[in-house]
DNA sequence: CTTTTGTTTGCTTGTGGCAAGCATCTGCCT
DNA sequence: AGGCAGATGCTTGCCACAAGCAAACAAAAG
């Protein structure tokens, strides 16, 4: 079922809402399978909690775009898992400090190694400099669509400071 | 929350695979508010019958990567709101065809033009060309991640014959 | 003491998957 | 040709589960 129609040149915004929709559709299409053992929004906090260190619930919420409520429950069932910890804010007593446990961090790791092992076999046929001109042009996508307030969404993409390949779900 | 390093040079696939994340992580955020009157599922039914007029209801499935149940149930629900018609197969008594009505075209039509003025306006520092080669690169990009055979879905970006801005949801 | 803030929990809704059921078509065997 | 078995297309019942809202609760702030 491929429709476009690659050569043509319309408007340019039509062609780039399009052919963002087919890829956020393409995602959608693969939520089922591929994010290990945790749900999708479960993998998305274990990386934020891998990237940005300890968190409170409530910005793990707004670092997912999830209400409250529900980050509230899945990083329970990721305490469960053992895959994170929680403890009391020492400075504030109502708040929760969550942090990565180091099975947390080797979930993470195998989550993202997977994804990272199935692109690099998508896209084989790719050179290292394409990749990383498309790379760019996404973030520079992101950037602009969070800036302009349409999504009230995070956007955490980050690489450890290590030499590992570490980044997340 | 950004933390990447847009100047870093790391691994093309990490550095790609990370930016992909991110961009449908935007998506999943904005799921709530901007679909139009129907399910997303829903609405990308309208948009493959807008496509490829009249199609069947495994065919819409597997389009849509989400179960014949549950494209039957969509079907139905569209069916009810007036947006698109189902007929018997005169070829196949077993199947039944469907295609998307008047009502159903402008509803797509209004979801449509939706999505890209809001695009436009968040966009509206990019050049026409930018965004066309960025479209190209999504374009590729989806193409070959659908060709490996990781997503089991389909892709139906296309633009009308028609002047007119039709694409879909 | 009242109000505000951070989190948890109960309830509801809705999408999606699996499996059973039903109708129709196809192919084989007599 | 007639007819039966299997395959195919769709529908529906049932269930799982993620997500949101609102109420409850604890702790801090004024």
């Amino acid at each position: 079922m491929q429709l476009s129609e690659p050569g043509r040149t319309g408007d340019g915004v039509e062609r780039l809402t399009l052919a963002m929709r087919d890829l956020w559709w393409l995602r959608r299409a693969r939520l089922r399978d591929a994010d290990g053992p945790c749900t999708l929004t479960g993998a998305r906090i274990l990386h934020i909690l891998h990237v940005t260190g300890a968190a409170r619930v409530s910005d793990l919420a707004a670092g997912a775009g999830v209400d409250i409520s529900v980050a509230s429950r899945q990083v329970s069932v990721l305490e469960d898992q053992g895959l994170v910890e929680k403890a009391t804010d020492p400075a504030d007593g109502r708040s929760h400090l969550v942090q990565i446990t180091a099975t947390g961090t080797t979930t993470h790791e195998g989550i993202q190694t997977g994804q990272l092992r199935a692109v690099a076999e998508a896209l084989s046929t790719w050179s290292h400099d394409e990749m990383l001109q498309v790379a760019a042009s996404l973030e520079r996508l992101r950037t602009d669509l969070v800036e302009s307030g349409l999504f009230h969404g995070s956007a955490t993409s980050a690489t450890s400071a290590t030499d590992t390949t570490k980044v997340t779900a």
